[in-house]
RNA sequence: CGCGGAGUAGAGCAGUUCGGUAGCUCGUCGGGCUCAUAACCCGAAGGUCGUAGGUUCAAAUCCUGCCUCCGCAA
Protein backbone atom coordinates (compact mmCIF):
# COMPACT_ATOMS: atom_id res chain seq x y z
CA UNK A 1 0.00 0.00 0.00
CA UNK A 2 0.60 3.56 -0.32
CA UNK A 3 1.39 5.14 2.98
CA UNK A 4 1.74 8.79 4.63
CA UNK A 5 2.75 8.02 7.99
CA UNK A 6 2.10 11.09 10.64
CA UNK A 7 4.43 10.53 14.27
CA UNK A 8 6.58 12.52 16.46
CA UNK A 9 8.46 11.05 19.34
CA UNK A 10 10.09 7.64 19.76
CA UNK A 11 7.47 5.09 20.34
CA UNK A 12 6.54 6.14 16.34
CA UNK A 13 9.60 5.09 15.22
CA UNK A 14 9.66 1.56 15.31
CA UNK A 15 6.60 1.60 13.10
CA UNK A 16 8.08 3.71 11.01
CA UNK A 17 11.23 1.54 10.49
CA UNK A 18 9.28 -1.33 10.23
CA UNK A 19 6.68 0.54 7.19
CA UNK A 20 9.87 0.97 5.40
CA UNK A 21 11.76 -2.00 5.30
CA UNK A 22 7.67 -3.61 4.63
CA UNK A 23 6.00 -4.41 1.26
CA UNK A 24 4.63 -1.03 1.88
CA UNK A 25 5.71 2.21 0.40
CA UNK A 26 6.11 5.52 3.07
CA UNK A 27 5.81 8.16 0.21
CA UNK A 28 5.73 10.73 3.24
CA UNK A 29 6.02 11.45 6.82
CA UNK A 30 4.40 14.14 8.76
CA UNK A 31 5.67 15.18 12.18
CA UNK A 32 5.49 17.94 14.63
CA UNK A 33 8.10 21.00 13.82
CA UNK A 34 11.46 21.00 15.19
CA UNK A 35 11.28 22.20 18.58
CA UNK A 36 13.43 23.56 21.38
CA UNK A 37 14.53 20.89 23.43
CA UNK A 38 17.59 20.33 26.45
CA UNK A 39 19.44 22.66 28.94
CA UNK A 40 20.46 25.23 25.96
CA UNK A 41 17.10 25.35 24.55
CA UNK A 42 18.08 23.99 20.92
CA UNK A 43 15.86 23.34 18.31
CA UNK A 44 15.85 19.72 17.96
CA UNK A 45 13.87 17.79 15.15
CA UNK A 46 11.45 14.67 17.02
CA UNK A 47 12.92 11.70 16.42
CA UNK A 48 10.26 10.42 13.57
CA UNK A 49 11.87 13.10 11.37
CA UNK A 50 15.48 11.98 11.95
CA UNK A 51 14.41 8.43 11.07
CA UNK A 52 12.52 9.50 7.74
CA UNK A 53 15.53 11.79 6.90
CA UNK A 54 18.02 9.02 7.36
CA UNK A 55 15.06 6.83 4.84
CA UNK A 56 15.15 9.96 2.62
CA UNK A 57 12.07 10.13 2.93
CA UNK A 58 10.17 13.76 2.56
CA UNK A 59 9.40 15.32 5.66
CA UNK A 60 5.97 18.07 6.33
CA UNK A 61 5.90 19.84 9.75
CA UNK A 62 2.85 22.13 9.14
CA UNK A 63 1.79 23.85 12.35
CA UNK A 64 -1.97 22.87 11.68
CA UNK A 65 -3.64 20.12 9.14
CA UNK A 66 -7.10 22.24 9.61
CA UNK A 67 -6.00 24.88 7.03
CA UNK A 68 -7.06 22.72 3.76
CA UNK A 69 -2.90 23.18 3.01
CA UNK A 70 -2.15 19.59 4.07
CA UNK A 71 -5.14 17.83 2.23
CA UNK A 72 -3.93 19.35 -1.04
CA UNK A 73 -0.07 17.87 -0.05
CA UNK A 74 -2.08 14.42 0.58
CA UNK A 75 -4.24 14.73 -2.45
CA UNK A 76 -0.82 14.87 -4.31
CA UNK A 77 0.53 11.76 -3.01
CA UNK A 78 -3.08 9.51 -2.96
CA UNK A 79 -2.12 7.34 -0.18
CA UNK A 80 -4.56 4.09 0.23
CA UNK A 81 -4.25 4.74 3.99
CA UNK A 82 -2.62 7.55 6.46
CA UNK A 83 -0.86 5.94 9.45
CA UNK A 84 -0.89 7.57 12.93
CA UNK A 85 1.32 7.06 15.88
CA UNK A 86 1.47 9.38 19.00
CA UNK A 87 1.42 12.97 15.94
CA UNK A 88 -0.23 14.75 18.81
CA UNK A 89 -1.98 17.41 16.23
CA UNK A 90 -5.91 16.79 15.65
CA UNK A 91 -6.75 15.26 12.17
CA UNK A 92 -9.54 17.00 10.47
CA UNK A 93 -12.60 15.31 9.26
CA UNK A 94 -11.69 15.43 5.33
CA UNK A 95 -8.13 14.15 6.27
CA UNK A 96 -9.49 11.31 7.88
CA UNK A 97 -12.13 10.28 5.25
CA UNK A 98 -9.57 11.08 2.10
CA UNK A 99 -7.46 7.92 1.69
CA UNK A 100 -9.28 4.71 0.77
CA UNK A 101 -8.46 2.44 4.12
CA UNK A 102 -9.10 5.80 6.12
CA UNK A 103 -6.64 6.72 8.92
CA UNK A 104 -5.39 3.97 11.28
CA UNK A 105 -4.16 5.14 14.82
CA UNK A 106 -1.83 2.89 17.18
CA UNK A 107 -2.84 3.54 20.35
CA UNK A 108 -0.61 2.30 23.73
CA UNK A 109 -3.65 1.02 25.83
CA UNK A 110 -6.52 -1.91 25.69
CA UNK A 111 -9.14 0.54 24.23
CA UNK A 112 -11.55 2.33 24.97
CA UNK A 113 -9.90 2.48 28.97
CA UNK A 114 -6.41 4.83 28.75
CA UNK A 115 -7.92 7.32 26.02
CA UNK A 116 -5.37 10.04 25.40
CA UNK A 117 -2.38 11.47 25.96
CA UNK A 118 -0.52 9.53 28.57
CA UNK A 119 -2.20 6.00 28.40
CA UNK A 120 1.21 3.90 29.39
CA UNK A 121 2.34 6.19 32.13
CA UNK A 122 -1.15 6.00 33.35
CA UNK A 123 -1.16 2.44 33.45
CA UNK A 124 1.87 2.17 35.54
CA UNK A 125 0.87 4.68 37.76
CA UNK A 126 -2.39 2.98 38.56
CA UNK A 127 -0.74 -0.57 39.22
CA UNK A 128 -2.57 -2.18 36.17
CA UNK A 129 -1.09 -6.02 35.38
CA UNK A 130 -2.47 -5.58 31.76
CA UNK A 131 -2.23 -3.44 29.03
CA UNK A 132 -1.43 -3.43 25.69
CA UNK A 133 -1.88 -2.08 22.43
CA UNK A 134 -5.00 -1.11 19.96
CA UNK A 135 -5.10 -0.37 16.83
CA UNK A 136 -8.29 1.58 15.22
CA UNK A 137 -9.84 3.20 12.45
CA UNK A 138 -9.78 6.73 13.54
CA UNK A 139 -12.75 9.09 13.48
CA UNK A 140 -13.24 12.46 15.35
CA UNK A 141 -13.82 12.21 19.02
CA UNK A 142 -10.35 11.48 21.02
CA UNK A 143 -9.35 7.58 20.84
CA UNK A 144 -12.97 6.67 19.84
CA UNK A 145 -12.32 4.81 16.62
CA UNK A 146 -13.45 1.26 16.10
CA UNK A 147 -10.77 -0.97 16.99
CA UNK A 148 -9.14 -3.00 14.26
CA UNK A 149 -6.53 -5.27 16.61
CA UNK A 150 -5.42 -5.50 19.77
CA UNK A 151 -2.22 -6.74 21.28
CA UNK A 152 -2.43 -7.87 24.95
CA UNK A 153 0.55 -7.75 27.37
CA UNK A 154 1.11 -7.79 30.83
CA UNK A 155 3.20 -5.17 32.80
CA UNK A 156 5.89 -6.91 34.89
CA UNK A 157 6.48 -6.07 39.01
CA UNK A 158 9.32 -3.21 38.31
CA UNK A 159 8.87 -2.43 35.09
CA UNK A 160 9.06 1.40 34.21
CA UNK A 161 7.17 3.24 31.72
CA UNK A 162 10.25 3.59 29.60
CA UNK A 163 10.64 -0.02 29.31
CA UNK A 164 6.73 -0.45 28.45
CA UNK A 165 6.84 1.96 26.17
CA UNK A 166 9.62 0.30 24.56
CA UNK A 167 8.05 -3.33 24.11
CA UNK A 168 4.36 -1.68 23.26
CA UNK A 169 6.26 0.49 20.53
CA UNK A 170 8.32 -2.66 19.05
CA UNK A 171 4.79 -4.55 19.59
CA UNK A 172 2.52 -2.00 18.28
CA UNK A 173 4.39 -1.68 15.19
CA UNK A 174 3.95 -5.70 14.38
CA UNK A 175 0.39 -5.17 15.33
CA UNK A 176 0.19 -2.37 12.66
CA UNK A 177 2.22 -4.26 9.53
CA UNK A 178 -0.96 -7.22 10.76
CA UNK A 179 -3.36 -4.23 10.54
CA UNK A 180 -2.62 -3.64 7.37
CA UNK A 181 -2.47 -6.92 5.69
CA UNK A 182 -5.83 -7.96 7.71
CA UNK A 183 -7.24 -4.99 5.90
CA UNK A 184 -5.96 -5.52 2.65
CA UNK A 185 -7.67 -8.64 2.91
CA UNK A 186 -10.68 -7.31 4.13
CA UNK A 187 -10.19 -9.78 7.21
CA UNK A 188 -10.90 -8.00 9.75
CA UNK A 189 -14.18 -7.16 11.47
CA UNK A 190 -13.95 -3.62 13.57
CA UNK A 191 -15.57 -3.55 16.97
CA UNK A 192 -17.48 -0.28 18.10
CA UNK A 193 -15.85 0.59 21.74
CA UNK A 194 -17.78 0.27 24.69
CA UNK A 195 -18.25 3.85 26.04
CA UNK A 196 -19.19 2.56 29.56
CA UNK A 197 -15.80 1.32 29.77
CA UNK A 198 -14.18 4.65 28.23
CA UNK A 199 -11.67 6.37 30.69
CA UNK A 200 -9.20 8.94 30.07
CA UNK A 201 -4.91 8.87 30.31
CA UNK A 202 -4.25 12.82 31.01
CA UNK A 203 -1.11 14.39 30.43
CA UNK A 204 1.68 13.65 33.04
CA UNK A 205 3.47 16.79 34.58
CA UNK A 206 5.76 17.75 37.01
CA UNK A 207 2.98 17.92 40.25
CA UNK A 208 2.71 14.54 40.46
CA UNK A 209 6.28 14.00 41.21
CA UNK A 210 6.12 14.25 45.14
CA UNK A 211 6.26 11.18 46.97
CA UNK A 212 3.36 11.46 49.76
CA UNK A 213 5.05 8.25 51.82
CA UNK A 214 1.88 7.74 53.82
CA UNK A 215 0.23 6.23 50.75
CA UNK A 216 1.13 2.75 50.68
CA UNK A 217 4.48 1.46 49.45
CA UNK A 218 2.43 0.07 46.41
CA UNK A 219 1.50 3.21 45.24
CA UNK A 220 5.17 4.74 46.13
CA UNK A 221 6.52 2.60 43.60
CA UNK A 222 3.79 2.71 41.32
CA UNK A 223 4.81 6.59 41.38
CA UNK A 224 8.42 5.87 40.64
CA UNK A 225 7.82 3.36 37.98
CA UNK A 226 4.97 5.41 36.23
CA UNK A 227 7.08 8.86 36.12
CA UNK A 228 10.83 7.32 35.20
CA UNK A 229 12.20 8.17 32.86
CA UNK A 230 10.09 11.41 33.14
CA UNK A 231 9.61 13.34 34.95
CA UNK A 232 10.77 11.10 37.84
CA UNK A 233 9.58 11.05 41.71
CA UNK A 234 11.18 12.98 44.32
CA UNK A 235 11.35 13.51 47.44
CA UNK A 236 12.90 15.67 50.08
CA UNK A 237 16.00 14.79 52.63
CA UNK A 238 17.69 17.13 55.05
CA UNK A 239 16.26 19.92 52.87
CA UNK A 240 17.65 18.58 49.98
CA UNK A 241 15.39 17.35 46.66
CA UNK A 242 16.38 14.81 45.21
CA UNK A 243 14.81 11.98 42.62
CA UNK A 244 14.14 8.37 43.16
CA UNK A 245 14.65 6.88 39.95
CA UNK A 246 14.57 3.19 41.04
CA UNK A 247 12.70 1.78 44.53
CA UNK A 248 11.47 -1.96 45.54
CA UNK A 249 8.78 -2.80 47.59
CA UNK A 250 9.93 -3.94 51.47
CA UNK A 251 8.22 -5.36 53.87
CA UNK A 252 9.73 -3.20 56.43
CA UNK A 253 7.26 -0.48 58.70
CA UNK A 254 7.28 2.66 60.50
CA UNK A 255 6.81 6.25 60.49
CA UNK A 256 5.36 7.50 56.92
CA UNK A 257 8.88 9.00 56.27
CA UNK A 258 10.83 7.39 58.25
CA UNK A 259 14.80 6.18 57.53
CA UNK A 260 13.85 2.77 58.97
CA UNK A 261 17.29 0.86 57.48
CA UNK A 262 20.57 2.23 55.78
CA UNK A 263 21.46 -1.18 54.16
CA UNK A 264 19.18 -1.61 52.06
CA UNK A 265 18.45 1.94 52.68
CA UNK A 266 14.86 1.27 53.15
CA UNK A 267 12.18 4.25 54.03
CA UNK A 268 8.69 3.39 55.49
CA UNK A 269 5.18 4.40 53.77
CA UNK A 270 1.62 4.15 55.19
CA UNK A 271 1.86 0.37 54.69
CA UNK A 272 5.08 -1.35 54.31
CA UNK A 273 8.23 0.60 53.06
CA UNK A 274 10.37 1.24 49.99
CA UNK A 275 13.74 0.34 49.08
CA UNK A 276 15.68 3.18 47.16
CA UNK A 277 18.08 1.83 44.86
CA UNK A 278 18.73 4.47 42.46
CA UNK A 279 18.20 8.51 43.49
CA UNK A 280 19.86 11.79 42.05
CA UNK A 281 20.32 14.89 44.13
CA UNK A 282 19.95 17.64 42.47
CA UNK A 283 22.50 19.03 40.40
CA UNK A 284 24.04 15.28 40.89
CA UNK A 285 24.21 12.30 38.39
CA UNK A 286 22.00 9.32 39.34
CA UNK A 287 23.84 7.14 41.46
CA UNK A 288 22.86 4.10 43.78
CA UNK A 289 21.94 4.55 47.54
CA UNK A 290 24.51 3.06 48.72
CA UNK A 291 26.66 5.75 46.95
CA UNK A 292 24.53 8.30 47.85
CA UNK A 293 25.10 7.33 51.62
CA UNK A 294 28.71 6.74 51.52
CA UNK A 295 28.91 10.81 51.12
CA UNK A 296 25.97 11.56 52.51
CA UNK A 297 25.19 11.63 55.99
CA UNK A 298 21.64 9.71 56.98
CA UNK A 299 20.59 8.26 60.37
CA UNK A 300 17.80 5.96 60.96
CA UNK A 301 15.21 7.52 62.06
CA UNK A 302 15.75 10.61 59.62
CA UNK A 303 12.68 11.82 57.63
CA UNK A 304 11.80 12.03 54.66
CA UNK A 305 8.83 13.95 53.13
C1' C B 1 24.36 35.31 26.52
C1' G B 2 17.44 32.18 30.66
C1' C B 3 18.67 30.75 36.34
C1' G B 4 21.72 27.53 39.31
C1' G B 5 24.93 23.29 41.20
C1' A B 6 29.32 20.37 40.24
C1' G B 7 34.33 18.22 38.35
C1' U B 8 39.73 15.92 44.41
C1' A B 9 41.84 7.59 44.59
C1' G B 10 37.28 2.63 41.54
C1' A B 11 32.27 5.11 44.00
C1' G B 12 30.08 9.04 47.01
C1' C B 13 31.86 13.28 49.59
C1' A B 14 35.09 16.92 52.84
C1' G B 15 38.99 20.34 52.26
C1' U B 16 38.65 26.21 48.82
C1' U B 17 36.09 31.57 53.02
C1' C B 18 41.68 32.88 55.57
C1' G B 19 47.32 29.70 49.98
C1' G B 20 51.80 26.07 53.61
C1' U B 21 52.34 17.42 54.69
C1' A B 22 46.01 14.87 50.17
C1' G B 23 41.48 13.64 54.00
C1' C B 24 36.48 10.91 55.28
C1' U B 25 32.83 6.86 54.42
C1' C B 26 32.83 2.78 51.27
C1' G B 27 34.95 -0.46 47.63
C1' U B 28 39.51 -3.27 46.13
C1' C B 29 43.87 -6.30 47.68
C1' G B 30 46.61 -8.93 51.84
C1' G B 31 46.27 -10.87 56.83
C1' G B 32 43.47 -12.07 61.48
C1' C B 33 38.93 -13.60 64.18
C1' U B 34 34.26 -16.37 63.60
C1' C B 35 29.81 -22.27 62.77
C1' A B 36 28.69 -17.96 60.06
C1' U B 37 28.38 -12.51 57.65
C1' A B 38 27.26 -6.37 53.14
C1' A B 39 29.90 -8.36 60.91
C1' C B 40 34.47 -7.10 63.55
C1' C B 41 40.13 -6.24 64.06
C1' C B 42 45.06 -5.23 61.62
C1' G B 43 47.64 -3.71 57.24
C1' A B 44 48.36 -2.14 51.99
C1' A B 45 47.75 -0.32 47.21
C1' G B 46 45.43 3.55 44.62
C1' G B 47 45.33 11.05 43.27
C1' U B 48 49.52 15.17 37.23
C1' C B 49 42.93 17.82 42.70
C1' G B 50 38.66 18.58 34.75
C1' U B 51 41.99 21.47 31.38
C1' A B 52 45.32 25.76 29.71
C1' G B 53 47.69 29.88 31.39
C1' G B 54 48.58 33.80 35.28
C1' U B 55 49.98 35.65 40.47
C1' U B 56 53.36 33.62 44.42
C1' C B 57 59.09 31.39 47.81
C1' A B 58 54.72 28.16 47.75
C1' A B 59 48.15 26.97 44.52
C1' A B 60 43.08 21.69 45.23
C1' U B 61 42.69 26.75 47.49
C1' C B 62 43.52 33.36 44.52
C1' C B 63 42.85 35.47 39.02
C1' U B 64 41.60 34.55 33.63
C1' G B 65 40.16 31.49 29.40
C1' C B 66 38.29 26.72 27.86
C1' C B 67 36.03 21.64 28.24
C1' U B 68 32.59 18.28 30.48
C1' C B 69 28.41 16.63 33.66
C1' C B 70 23.89 17.73 36.12
C1' G B 71 19.31 20.37 38.51
C1' C B 72 15.57 24.22 37.35
C1' A B 73 12.99 26.68 33.57
C1' A B 74 10.98 25.81 28.58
Amino acid sequence: MNIIFMGTPDFAVPSLKKLITSEHTVQAVFTQPDKPRGRKMILTPPEVKVCALENSIKVYQPNTLKDGEALEIIKSYNPDVIIVAAYGKILPKEILDYPKYGCINIHGSLLPKYRGAAPIQRAVLNGEQETGVTTMQMAEGLDTGDILLVYKTEIIEDETSGELFDRLALAGANLLLDTLKELENGEIKPQKQDESKASYAKMIDKSMCPINFSNSAQTVHNQVRGLKPWPVATAIINNKKIKIHKARISPLSGEPGEVVSLNPFTVACGENSVEILELQPEGKKVMDSKAYLAGNKVNIGDKFS
